[in-house]
DNA sequence: CCATTTTTGACCTTTTCTGACCTTAGTTTA
DNA sequence: TAAACTAAGGTCAGAAAAGGTCAAAAATGG
């Protein structure tokens, strides 16, 4: 009972258990399903998200192809969603000391991160308050903690 | 897969990989590569530019000339002000690719690195534009790359 | 029967490639 | 020596070659 998409998302499943990366023409893969091109976005958006540990990386115009990347996050699978929930949109100071503070506790992080961290973000926020604050922080903490985690967990 | 294009640059940094300095002519480069002259100065405005490390000098006339020249950029001495200079408050899209594509090419940042960095960045954009992102990007591109540095020059 | 997922197609944007025409700098000639 | 010629490189607009988006239709599963 399995869909096309389905078909189409084994077969790149399988080049990316041979390669890290694999580069694609949407053209040729869609005329290879006989499908149309925009099937291939379909399988691409709902099956090779970041959140499914995969980038996936684009270019157009003549000789344009498509990349996708297998990214390892483990043993965290799924710490970005994680990290979503956790923060949220907006963030004020105590909770992100709070948060960073958990880390450290739990060794996810060691403290001169979490120090670095906090004073990185803190400067980028001079001259902000309230809201507008929040909100940045939460942005900044989130790609912080994002770019950490990559850099501990390489591929 | 790859276009011309790449070809002609991967061509051009194989040359420059040699010396810092070369000097082609662009009517045989071009008879080299089968294509039309004014391809060679397409691929020169496109993977060239200054945001890419490299400078472009060019004469015409008899005995014309096209030079580029590799700038070598000094990282060491004090990166968050230099990437304070670099960034700017407001960074394009196409200015962070750029001068993502130059730290890698100088070996500052991995390749999966950036593209983790690009990735995380863009997911935080959604929905933004214009000014907005232009800010945004440019923020949250300083405290991406304060935090790689801090793994890769712990001090 | 309804909600969700999949599939399709019309239309859009970006990147590459080409060619006609322009400018500049040496070289030759009247 | 000035004009004409030749040998470069520059510009720009349009065609071609990709991939992207979005909404509607179709299929699927509960």
């Amino acid at each position: 009972m399995s869909s096309l998409s389905d078909l189409i998302e084994q077969y790149l499943r399988e080049l990316l258990a041979r390669a890290e990366s694999i580069e694609i023409q949407r053209r040729q893969l869609a005329r290879m399903f006989r499908c149309v091109p925009s099937q291939i976005n379909y399988v691409l958006e709902t099956r090779f998200t970041i959140h499914h540990g995969y980038l996936v990386h684009s270019r157009r115009g003549g000789g344009g192809f498509i990349r996708i990347t297998r990214i390892n996050w483990e043993p965290r699978s799924n710490f970005p969603q994680e990290l979503d929930e956790i923060i949220g949109r907006q963030l004020s100071q105590e909770e992100m000391d709070g948060f960073l503070y958990r880390l450290v506790e739990e060794e996810l992080l060691g403290e001169n991160e979490a120090a670095l961290v906090q004073s990185v973000i803190q400067q980028e926020l001079t001259g902000l308050s309230g809201e507008d604050a929040d909100t940045l922080r939460a942005r900044l903490l989130r790609v912080a903690l994002l770019t950490l985690c990559h850099q501990n967990y390489p591929g």
